[in-house]
DNA sequence: AACTATTTATAAGA
DNA sequence: TTCTTATAAATAGTT
């Protein structure tokens, strides 16, 4: 299309060939702009020139990076990199520890231990064991400090009766309630829910 | 460029849309090949109908990678940036779960249990003693089992005493033995180390 | 960059 | 759908 018909093989020209380079870049991307009003597809042209400069057109609403993901879908080619590859790898990796914990969470639940041999029930049974003698030390020293913090509480109110000749100073003991062993029980969100121990 | 002119809007007809669209789309990708040749140009192509179907084209010696490589050198853009984005969120949400695992994980081994109120203690023990409960019901199951087997190890091998009036027929030995009750303590590793029960 | 003779693309019709 | 063809659009070479 023009004053003469040109053969499809490369311009040696450098002049004509940068000539030609910008008016048919030129008509690409309109045809892009129009193929994409016309008929709502989603375009996207990326553009190098020998000189290395790059255009590229898109089609609204759609960025390349959607575009390229659309791609990735559907064709199954890798385009991402290999910091992409990484990040997989490590979520891969992750996933896996995940697992592995979720199982040894079951089995000291007592979850799927028929799968376990005797050796490893034995192990689970020392773990289990000596958690739970941890877990029942601490409630007795939680006790042991309510039974304390009770029998101060009772010597402070003892004391601020006797010194007031009443029920004694409401800031103050507002104080000393915030402070009050029963504290370490409540549920944030429901204070109401108080446990008796 | 047709037998009438047409406006640049979206073409309502579905059917007409269609074809303009393949019509259109051989137009730019056949363009693209020219610009390429004529050029020496880098051109990647990827145009989705609305039908979602793909079709691209990329310049030859140049694959659609080589060429997004090149956009993402020269114009700076963050292309993958997105992409990264939601795997990194995933492995910071993947990485809490498993805080969150570790730390259930600890307390059923019994540490930092000084952090938990009492409330929590008290959840914890029942959990502890369920999983205790389960894996002593476990481990009696298969002494149970070794037990029995044994028994029956027995009285095979009186059987084949009194049968061939010597140890026995060594293959059918070997047979039985791969069946052996004691071979669930075995580690796959080093069978050496077997545990009597 | 602008022009214009020609080629090429394509809209509508078959 | 594919082919045809009149016409619009793109563009090669020129200015």
């Amino acid at each position: 299309m023009g004053r003469g018909k040109i053969e499809i093989r490369r311009i040696e020209n450098t002049n004509n060939r940068q000539i030609t380079y910008s008016k048919r870049r030129n008509g690409i991307i309109k045809k892009a702009k129009e193929i994409s009003v016309l008929c709502g597809a989603h375009v996207a042209v990326v553009i190098f020139g020998s000189s290395g400069k790059m255009h590229e057109y898109c089609s609204p609403k759609a960025s390349l990076v959607d575009i390229l993901d659309q791609y990735h879908t559907q064709c199954g080619k890798r385009l991402w990199d290999a910091k992409h590859e990484n990040l997989s790898n490590e979520i891969d990796r992750i996933k896996k520890a995940n697992d592995n914990l979720q199982m040894q969470l079951g089995h000291l639940k007592g979850e799927d231990v028929t799968s376990l041999n005797y050796k490893e029930l034995m192990v689970l049974e020392d773990v289990l064991e000596n958690g739970l003698a941890c877990v029942r030390d601490q409630k007795l020293k939680q006790k042991e400090e309510v039974t304390k913090e009770l029998y101060l509480y009772g010597q402070h109110t003892e004391m601020m009766m006797a010194e007031n000749g009443r029920g004694g100073d409401n800031t103050c003991r507002q104080r000393v309630d915030s402070h009050m062993p029963f504290a370490f029980c409540a549920q944030p969100a429901q204070p109401k829910s108080q446990e008796r121990i």
